[in-house]
DNA sequence: TTTAATAGTGAACATTTGTTTACTTATTAT
DNA sequence: ATAATAAGTAAACAAATGTTCACTATTAAA
């Protein structure tokens, strides 16, 4: 018995976890069984015993729903994230004006990164080549460095505007991913110009 | 029957609190009458019932084990879900194949709604039209009632597909949203067709 | 007093759940 | 090819657990 898990393991494994999460309670042999489509118990009985030889569960004798998860620490806290939801992008940033708040998103933290992150109403439709439209939800990740072909958040003369970013040899263009709408040309030392952040996600509601 | 609880209600379902956050799992009938030094269950079975109906507990059918805590809102749980992301849906639905899940994504309660919902990776663009791309990830609610113009999940003789719906005359037209693609159609009493879900929303990561 | 609500006992009974045995199938390493 | 491991099926059995019935005791309200 090697002392890693086989893929089929992982996924028992995994799957105990969620029905915890989900239902406050273990599940039962059986239920994992229905769970992966298999007709009989004693394949995950197998697995589960073998999980228990290996340290990742535990469990109460006999007892039916006594199944333990012995690792994950928390989980809950450290996965999830509150962001603010903007309805624009105003002069003053990064410092965020919360004035535009119109409420709070929670989202996984595997969407929100590890940097100052905010969600932006899209207003408009620049980008509609990009597959963004008009009430979307931008997830934000505030940052200075962008690269080209990302596409950002830009202030320009306290106008907000999402783009795709390209930096030129002397300037930075600004590209909408509309056939109708014309780059914008913002020439080196601007002053009036900062990039806030490049988007990283995008949530849409039907 | 009042609405407060009688002292002893209140030092059953204390128990099963207690005993829940100490092992983990919930108590059953007969420990709980060892607890409290019973030699029969039916007495704390009465209880029981009397803290379900007052709302305190919650549980599910016959099974064992299975007392939930109701109140305690700690806010986080009751603003966040999380929902099974999967590679691809499969024959066999409603009950999910947990064979395809790529994951978990923890979604904001506002998103998952109500019902059952779980999250799809797109594949293909049969839905470019719709600003669905290939790899977005979908919201989908389980349900099978859907209006015209809904964008659902239907299983086609076990072939899954994102497509918008459309009820004719005598048949229901899935419309693919892709100007190089044709519409499907399905006569009223075909067996093998069902409708998963509607899709609700939409993620994308860049 | 009578009645209703609460709490309890003992003894069944019904279901759910855990466990085991025997056999099959794939895959992988020797 | 052979053996070992992982995974699965089907069927049975044992134990745990939920539920119900009939009856008793206490207390508070009508």
């Amino acid at each position: 018995m090697s002392t890693q898990l086989t893929p089929k393991q992982e996924k028992v494994l995994q799957a105990v976890r969620d029905f915890q999460a989900q239902n406050g309670f273990p599940p039962t042999v059986r239920e994992l069984a229905e769970m992966f489509g298999q007709s009989s118990t004693a394949g995950i009985h197998k697995i589960l015993q073998i999980l228990r030889e290996k340290g990742h569960l535990v469990k109460d004798g006999r007892k039916s729903r006594s199944l333990g998860i012995v690792d994950q620490g928390d989980l809950h806290e450290d996965r999830v994230r509150s962001l603010p939801i903007l309805g624009q992008v105003q002069a003053g940033m990064p410092q965020l004006a919360y004035e535009e708040k119109e409420g709070d998103m929670f989202i996984d933290s595997e969407w929100a990164g590890p940097s100052e992150s905010f969600l932006l109403r899209v207003r408009g439709h620049s980008m509609i080549d990009a597959d963004i439209r008009d009430g979307d939800i931008l997830v934000v990740r505030q940052t200075q460095t962008c690269r080209n072909g990302d596409i950002v958040i830009a202030l320009l003369d306290d106008e907000a505007t999402v783009k795709r970013f390209y930096k030129e040899h002397d300037r930075i263009r600004l590209q909408p991913e509309n056939p109708n709408m014309q780059p914008i040309y913002v020439e080196r030392d601007y002053p009036n110009f900062h990039i806030i952040g490049i988007v990283s996600g995008l949530l849409r509601k039907f």
